[in-house]
DNA sequence: TCGTGACCATACGCTCAAGTATGGAGCCAG
DNA sequence: CTGGCTCCATACTTGAGCGTATGGTCACGA
């Protein structure tokens, strides 16, 4: 219902970046087996045909989704929070984002799920270390010691990946939306120094 | 060099068990897709016709396979870890088992990657609870309120899952042995009650 | 020794999704 | 109005895995 329609630039013609932007939602919801040229094209209204002429191969398109979902990434999360000049407060930032910008984090999970494809593994090795290095100078700036900052900001991150993990889709009983904000905020007590 | 022989009973016959073993050892290594009849029959040195044999399908595989795992699990982690009286050594030592039982953390690590697939899917969430409800009760009788304790547990919980998805196979900065046991300590010291 | 049953090999068939080949509809420049 | 470019449909081929059908071998008991 939401996929469906796109941006048809005049008369139903799609180009790359709807492909790639359709990629990106059924890979949120989905995960990376769902991405499917056939599946796909019959939720864009086409054939296999039409994406054939826009990309090579199917690698092609989860590549091309996946460096776009990158970018953005980089562009959202790296820029409005690296501003944010009291360490305390960016950390405290970083872990109210994860309960906003929801198709964001959706797609890292997918990703996550997916670490063991070839295509996939770089980029979830990228944004560890980008985020891990994050985390870590704030923890830094913060007054920890190097050590305890670089274990603490680990110790943020795995919670961070878990989380998402252990939420879509399966298992773990459900929070609702005021057990989800009390949960946000002991995880803040506990892991952001007053 | 570690599947190859497995237990030929007295000439090169294989049972139903030395399959599941087999399984077990691949779905450590190479996630649930890599437990495949072929390619398995070949680690074992016979061919699908063999499987057939023993097994109706390859589900029935790996879900004979998976409730061993988890029955050995149950056994290991449960009864060793809830004898412990003091609520905070119980705490501590289901930290510190995180680095030995190698295999059978692995295997869980695998079969979160999979927890989408129908026959993981119940079992990751059987675990989940369970080694929730072994978590928020430690943390109960060290003291927390009920709330906090759930809280604590989750954290303590999504921090172990994310840190094995961040640690097989593929990203992150690898630890050395040192390192690894500072950032144990690190993370006893930070979600553990003095 | 004979035959029965446990275990395995060989050779198929079936399905699903990726990729290919080819042609057709619409539009725009000349 | 015509040739060419863009986007798409239809109909194929191909490869990987699962599952099936059928027969062979070896051990062991009667």
């Amino acid at each position: 219902m939401t996929a469906a329609e796109q941006k048809p630039d005049s008369r139903g013609r799609l180009s790359a970046t709807d492909w790639e932007q359709a990629a990106l939602e059924v890979l949120a919801q989905g995960g990376v087996a769902a991405v499917a040229v056939e599946s796909l094209a019959r939720t864009l209204g086409v054939t296999k045909g039409s994406f054939y002429w826009h990309f090579p191969t199917r690698e092609a398109l989860l590549k091309a989704a996946i460096d776009r979902w990158e970018q953005r990434d980089e562009d959202q999360v790296i820029a409005h929070v690296e501003r944010i000049a009291d360490p305390r407060e960016r950390l405290r930032e970083l872990f109210q984002r994860v309960s906003r910008e929801v198709q964001s984090h959706l797609v890292y999970a997918a990703l996550l799920q997916a670490s063991d494809h070839p295509l996939v593994q770089p980029v979830i090795e990228r944004i560890s270390r980008r985020r891990l290095a994050l985390l870590t100078a704030a923890y830094a700036e913060a007054g920890f010691e190097p050590r305890a900052a670089r274990h603490r900001a680990r110790l943020a991150y795995t919670a961070y990946s878990g989380f998402l993990q252990l939420n879509q889709r399966h298992g773990m009983p459900r929070m609702d939306q005021e057990e989800y904000q009390a949960y946000i905020d002991h995880v803040i007590e506990t892991l952001v120094p007053a």
